[in-house]
RNA sequence: GGAGCGGUAGUUCAGUUGGUUAGAAUACCGGCCUGUCAAGCCGGGGGUCGCGGGUUCGAGUCCCGUCCGUUCCGCCA
């Protein structure tokens, strides 16, 4: 007898003998009968057990919560005054003829309806399949099969091929640090997990596989945050013989279609373009959030000239910028709300916030706009004021368009402090204020640096990674002028996160090792880490690009969670552990000698 | 590596300036009611206050250390 899906039955059903498989949901007992809420993947219904048939009536009353029951019986109209239509189990019940006890429970650890917050994360990864039997965690990983149903039907319509490649991999010296595999049959020696299938997806390019794709899994040892996990999922696309217009043509066609799709979201057609400067001099960051309609102001020439050294040193610095963050309505921040900010964009290395509230406008030229004052000064209130000229206030109001009731911020400092600071300063009052409009705002942000100076290690890295294209007419600075050399590169940033990004990659040999050598990779060093891949571009190399968007990250958007671990069935903590197996855990010696390997463990104190 | 928040019953939490026997809700068990669906009413069991040390006549509460969870910075091409 198949087994019927419980939320697929309606009163059309009536009369018809169904079975039906799932777990308790509730049982009472009333009027001398029992109510089984049964509950399957498809939803719920109400199993009736009546006395009068005393089998399975002896087992309903044994039924507790999560109990896993079969129940054979017929569909029938809900007695006159028992219908509620606002209720899940609607106007139909099925009165059991037959029941069988498949598994039995234990009390619960949660309660099946409580909410994602109302359980200790602790809680929840420790018994994560329970955690993954409520209602949102159902949907939410449901969803993201959708949207990855959807991404491959879209592809494989497009002739776009799915090729495996390897998981046991080489480690390369770029990039994040990698997950290490011991080799038994070569002891002393490791395999890497891969951090993306960069290099293979290029040398499928060679091989003339035009279009690729993957759904990837991809590894790296870096420490989590909400958004990170040591392994995650990405879409991995390259193509030959395209632009980076191709990409990002079919590539926005893909996610406008699959959003509409999974999510009924309509993004825009086209999708926005930014240069990097601009999003950075805007938005104070890559990848800025535009449902926030605040921006960044730049004072920096306004600010050479005056004698507070706070803010005129950064400004006569090349390297140094001065900015404003307005605020509309901000003047209402307390004082201690501005300590809290504060203390808030200390955390990027800003060593002050300096402030001006707006209580009352003039115009430059000393008229009253909306009272009486009678100077620009006399209407502003803040500590630097007595520090600044009339004309700078001017200046300042001016630019910013600050009317009475709001409240300015101060970014001063190296550029990249104040684009740090400001930009989630940015974020942070637009968050608290209210600011955020709802909807999706894509944008693609474009004209990516080739490459960024690490100060740390003294030298070049790669803003994207090594393999990307310079634009043509930048390359002959790769040498003499790095910094200003940019890149084939593209991100697709959706409502301030980073959704996915790619680039058209250097499909000549000779090119690429001009790169690697700015990066401090020498020619023998190069044949060393990525001899594979300067070969492949010997024979025939087409030109490609491509793209890898973030499985997780778009599931997480699409569900409307706030951690991708709400779209991951088996996530892992911050400290990279599985609360549920325990894992990483230790092996024993036998497995070490085979691997040649001696450990050196640190004693950790008690977990307990 | 650094900063913040949290850890008290199975679960989610409260717990005053340090003071008698650590509470509530929910879950669990029993009884009553009996067409309920977050059922209701009555009763019951349930605690290494994360762990270790210290201060004190006395510590869930104060101090130090440590472990775990989480958010952020660094890190993550």
């Amino acid at each position: 007898m198949r087994t019927h899906l419980s939320g697929q039955l309606t009163p059309n059903d009536i009369g018809e003998r169904v079975t039906l498989a799932g777990w308790v949901l509730n049982r009472r007992d009333h009027g001398g009968v029992i109510f089984i809420d049964l509950r399957d993947r498809s939803g719920r219904v109400q199993v009736v057990a009546d006395p009068d048939a005393p089998e399975p009536f002896a087992i309903a009353e044994q039924a507790r919560n999560e109990f896993v029951l079969r129940v054979t019986g017929t569909v029938r109209r809900r007695p006159e005054g028992t219908v509620n239509a606002e209720l899940p189990t609607g106007e139909i019940e099925v009165v059991a003829e037959r029941i069988e006890l498949l598994g039995r429970a234990e009390p619960l650890p949660f309660q099946m309806d409580m909410a994602d917050d109302e359980i200790s994360e602790t809680v929840r990864l420790k018994y994560r399949f329970l955690d993954l039997r409520r209602p949102p965690m159902q949907s939410a990983l449901r969803l993201r099969a959708a949207l990855i149903s959807e991404i491959r039907r879209f592809l494989d319509a497009r002739d776009f091929v799915d090729i495996e490649t390897p998981i046991l991999t080489r480690s390369t010296p770029e990039g994040a640090r990698d997950y290490l595999v011991p080799s038994r049959t070569h002891p002393g020696e490791f395999f890497a997990l891969p951090q993306s299938p960069q290099l293979f997806k290029q040398l499928l390019m060679v091989a003339g596989f035009e279009r690729y794709y993957q759904i990837a899994r991809c590894f790296r040892d870096e420490d989590l945050r909400a958004d990170r996990q040591p392994e995650f999922t990405q879409l991995d696309v390259e193509m030959s013989f395209v632009d980076e217009g191709d990409v990002i043509a079919l590539m926005e066609q893909l996610i406008r279609e699959v959003f509409k799709r999974t999510a009924d979201a309509d993004l825009p057609d086209p999708i926005p373009r930014m240069p990097y400067a601009e999003a950075l001099a805007r938005y104070g960051s890559d990848r800025p959030d535009l449902r926030i309609a605040l921006e960044l102001t730049d004072l920096t020439d306004l600010m050479k000239a005056v004698e507070f050294k706070v803010f005129a040193a950064p400004a006569n610095d090349p390297a140094g910028r001065v900015a404003a963050l307005k605020v509309p309505g901000g003047g209402q921040l307390t004082r201690a709300q501005i300590d809290h900010y504060t203390e808030f964009v200390a955390q990027f290395g800003a060593r002050g916030l300096a402030y001006i509230k707006v209580n009352e406008t003039v115009d430059a030229d000393g008229t009253a706009t909306d009272t009486t004052t009678a100077t620009i000064r006399d209407g502003l209130q803040s500590p630097i004021l007595k520090f600044l000229p009339d004309d700078a206030l001017a200046g300042i109001l001016k630019r910013t368009s600050a009317v009475r009731g709001d409240l300015i911020f101060f970014g001063a400092d190296q550029a990249a402090v104040v684009n740090d600071a400001l930009g989630a300063l940015r974020l942070e009052v637009a968050r608290d204020l209210g600011l955020v409009e709802p909807g999706w705002k894509p944008v693609w942000v474009v004209d990516f640096p080739l490459l960024a100076w690490n100060e740390d290690a003294a030298r070049w890295e790669a803003q994207h990674h090594p393999f990307t294209a310079p634009r043509a007419q930048d390359i002959e600075l790769l040498e003499s002028d790095p910094g200003k050399v940019r890149a084939r590169a593209y991100d697709l940033v959706l409502n301030g996160r980073e959704a996915g990004g790619g680039s058209i990659r250097i499909h000549d040999a000779a090119l690429q090792r001009r790169v690697l050598n700015a990066l401090g990779i020498d020619d023998a060093q190069a044949q060393t880490e990525f001899g594979f891949l300067l070969d492949a571009l010997q024979y025939g190399a087409p030109p490609h690009g491509g793209i890898a968007f973030g499985i997780d990250r778009l599931a997480a958007m699409l569900a409307g969670a706030d951690s991708i671990r709400d779209v991951i069935a088996f996530p892992k903590t911050q400290r990279a552990s599985c609360l549920l197996t325990e894992a990483p855990g230790d092996v024993d010696e036998g497995q070490l000698r085979e691997l040649g390997l001696a450990v050196k463990k640190p004693r950790t104190g008690d977990s307990k």
